[in-house]
DNA sequence: CGATTCTTCGAAAACGTTTTCGTTTTCTTT
DNA sequence: AAAGAAAACGAAAACGTTTTCGAAGAATCG
């Protein structure tokens, strides 16, 4: 049986409320029964029940995470920094997977709205368009903030990049080592992200006054290795002189770039390319991958940091407006958009 | 304020024990209150308070899971069954990271037991060579169960593939494509998953009737990609005849297939290699890595199923002897180790 | 020494649920 | 209609902690 209070108390023929308040150093007990106290405590090697604190307080210090996929390098990124930030704040992490499904990600909010976390971390699925079950967490006063994947129209606190200037910044690059006729690969319609990106690319385009062709922009559905090649394929079957490409992911870039070396298109010879993310095997593949730096350990962080903001002005009833932060990413240069051009 | 069993005890004019027994289906209650009572509960939105229930029935239906790193392809595989399996249960998942390091542990474990959690999954870090802090887990009756990385001495359940069969499978091909000269690249020398694959290694060799040379065997402390190519370099100012190369981690592989790449040295016609782990990137790289695969996703199912079952035993007082799962590998040929050789 | 202020302690309520066990009500049977 | 059985309900304790508020004892001051 775990040593509760009561038989600290007993022990010692105190009553129980002079122990506790020993223990939490209250200024109304004597030094000397404080360390008489924290003496037999660690002596019976007492543990307070979190049960009963989380009862009494009604927090839990513990908060959920909600993301897409936990098996992708950027979301394990992120969530690496929220544990590491949280476990500094004493606060524990529960992580739960909505696999890009709305059903999913409505019934992993329920879950954690009965367990009454303290506060909440989203990304959003991709198919997610409808947000009462982001508002159902707002309603009953839990701290939210979404990251990454977010939604523009809910009325929370934010992490992002900004996709579109990162875009820019890619496509600028790929400008400047002298590209002329550049494709651009992006993801799915609906997530902002990929719209941003698409943004960015046809934006700086214009602004270097090259003309925009919409049959240059392919889609890749579920932005896999495979998509990288038959991306590829349709995109060398109807233009011919391409010369660069902007990629959304670095997983369908990797795809690319095989295919490309399969035909012994040369890179960055042939068409140079730039991927985004950073994914840890840009940096393993031939030739290396020049990718926009997406920073998921920091995203991680400051998510965490922004929510316990959250959680602290909540719990003093003092609502807090919400804020967006924007993180800087940057250019990684490597091989496939440098060389003797 | 969220609404309590006591709220719809006043709206009904009955009791708080009625109302929680009619939510329940105790037996005891009568049809039409059971109707009425469920019906203002959903009506008033209730959800029961999940501190108040921990504190009843002491136990909060989630576990904890400790890993040495996050951001990794294998682990975050591994949690993504343990996550997967969880829920089917009904059971959450608070995770934390020991980053290698034995003290990190130590705390992490510390924390899971203050926060009471219902059991605890743990792979090992490498440091860990003590073992009290494990056996204190099962001091307190908290079910336990380890993974991957384990310690043989600590008395509870386990799943782990056969990493020196595993090894063997691996070497033993090198040597049925013709291999006379075979390297390994070895883990740290703690952790028994290195230990064991380095003797499937060297058993194979002697039961082909091959010499064991142990100044074949390089080691790589921190598993990295530089380690690879450093190994590399070493190994051919070392020796001169090497053909084949069994590596312990896709990663250090990767590594050591670049540093081929650089020197002109062809893989697999002048050296064959053959990884460990089948990380993702093994088959986006040119030439595509042979390796065996770890079934990190069913090695998370099984090891919550096993936790699973402990804790259901722990609850009815019925202690469980400690079983072993051992999970199978398969050897992934790819073109490493395949061509015309 | 009496009155006042500090210092130190403890009784008790509260958090919201579960469950035991006794009581009341209803139904069945003769 | 009385007795017994069955069905339906509720009082109360318990889980272990935190915190308010009052009281007792010790110290201070005039």
């Amino acid at each position: 049986m775990p040593v509760t209070l009561k038989d600290i108390a007993e022990k010692l023929n105190i009553s129980i409320t002079t122990v506790s308040k020993a223990l939490k150093d209250y200024p109304d007990v004597s030094k000397k029964t404080k360390r008489l106290v924290k003496e037999t405590a660690s002596l019976l090697n007492y543990k307070p029940n979190s049960f009963a604190v989380n009862l009494r307080t009604k927090e839990s210090k513990t908060i959920g995470l909600i993301i897409p996929e936990i098996v992708h390098h950027f979301f394990s990124s992120v969530i690496n920094g929220i544990i590491n930030q949280a476990e500094k704040k004493g606060y524990l992490v529960i992580i739960l997977q909505s696999n890009e499904s709305y059903e999913l990600e409505k019934k992993q909010i329920d879950l954690l709205l009965a367990k009454r976390v303290d506060g909440i971390l989203i990304s959003l699925a991709n198919e997610s368009t409808d947000y009462s079950h982001l508002n159902e967490i707002l309603n009953q006063n839990v701290p939210l903030v979404m990251f990454d994947k977010i939604a523009k129209l809910v009325n929370c606190s934010k992490v992002i990049i900004n996709d579109r200037q990162a875009a820019a910044i890619a496509t600028q690059h790929l400008i400047d080592i002298g590209c002329k006729h550049i494709a651009h690969f992006r993801g799915p319609l609906l997530p902002q992200n990929s719209i941003d990106r698409f943004l960015g690319y046809k934006k700086t385009l214009l602004d270097n006054n090259l003309k925009y062709d919409s049959s240059l922009v392919y889609i890749s559905d579920d932005m896999s290795f495979e998509n990288g090649k038959t991306n590829i394929s349709k995109m060398l079957s109807e233009h011919e002189h391409v010369d660069g490409i902007f990629i959304n992911t670095d997983l369908v870039a990797v795809g690319a770039i095989a295919e490309l070396n399969n035909r012994g298109i040369k890179v960055p010879e042939d068409i140079a390319i730039v991927g985004f993310s950073n994914w840890f095997m840009s940096s393993v593949i031939s030739p290396k991958l020049t990718t926009i730096n997406q920073p998921g350990f920091d995203m991680g962080k400051q998510s965490f940091k922004l929510l316990y903001k959250e959680i602290k002005a909540s719990k003093k009833n003092n609502p807090l407006v919400p804020k967006t932060v924007v993180l800087d990413t940057d250019l990684i240069i490597r091989e496939t958009t440098s060389s003797t051009r």
